[in-house]
DNA sequence: CTAAAGAAGTTGAAAGATTAACGAATATTA
DNA sequence: TAATATTCGTTAATCTTTCAACTTCTTTAG
């Protein structure tokens, strides 16, 4: 314990650490989402896109999408029907539980996705990975690992 | 050039620490928000009692807090205005420029963060923190140095 | 000193996100 | 198989964020 109340504070290094953490992830967001503005495009859209696009058919489930993307159900809905008026996605039935729905790129998606995906991994790379040297690289990476784990194990409703 | 179109894609080990850094850092944020909910307090709210915490007479100017928060005037304005109704905050105004004005910690917004920083330190430990050697946590800590001064010097508006 | 330009902050409307309630289909179980 | 519980996804209401316009005050230039 290290004071009256027994908080564990954070150490200097473990604070700095911290909130170099915390002001990387929200400046890179920010700059990906610039980066993809000149597109029509949001980090939330690319994400989609990028998942529908590693896909069987370049279709998923309503769910399972969510869940991959981290949003609710409620969310993702109205995130694919704004995706569906740019016509990148349109709703189609599915035939096995027909409570369910896939979402799936069009065409338009498809091409969107091709002509977008040069230009966002060069801003990935100019904003983060060419800025650290491979052995830094894969330090973060594994250093990352237990943290990923820990909270994929705590994040349903942890 | 890796292909015939001159895009220098990541590699696996490059897309694998890219992609764990965005899941760590979008599970951290979700976590550490549910952490904070039963005290009745965003990430937003609490990133805002913290800087208030931190400074002078616990008050900043509307443009500071804005700019230490990554926000856009308009939000923070809006922040404010519901943490103001919350009694965690007032505004004042600003002696020396009679345009400005400090949002300043109100004694519930201090007892506030009084009581709830114990518990969100060891929701940071135990999500992140804790998770890692201490020689691992500086590891990663050096890896984003880098990162975070590039994206600093080309943050606005870049 | 005055006119123009810039900075501080707010506002209202539009867009996006969250919450709770819901309808429809499937699974479970008694 | 009938009754119940779950899952899938949408909807409506509400809250938050963004965007553009605006007011007030300060600074700069002539």
């Amino acid at each position: 314990m290290d004071t009256e109340n027994g908080t564990r504070w954070l150490s200097d290094e473990e604070q700095a650490a911290w909130r170099a953490h915390l002001e990387v992830s929200r400046l890179l967001m920010h700059q990906l989402e610039r980066d993809l503005q000149p597109f029509g495009l949001t980090n939330n859209d690319y994400e989609i896109l990028v998942n529908l696009s590693e896909s069987e058919d370049h279709r998923m489930r309503m769910s399972d999408l969510a869940t991959a993307t981290l949003q609710s159900k409620s969310r993702l809905s109205h995130q694919i029907t704004r995706m569906e008026t740019a016509g990148l996605v349109r709703r189609v039935n599915c035939e096995s539980d027909r409570r369910g729905l896939y979402a799936v790129l069009t065409d338009h998606g498809w091409d969107t996705m091709r002509k977008v995906a040069p230009h966002h991994v060069a801003s990935v790379r100019e904003h983060f990975i060419d800025r650290l040297p491979p052995e830094d690289l894969k330090a973060l990476h594994q250093a990352l690992l237990p943290v990923a784990k820990h909270l994929r194990s705590t994040r349903g409703r942890g």
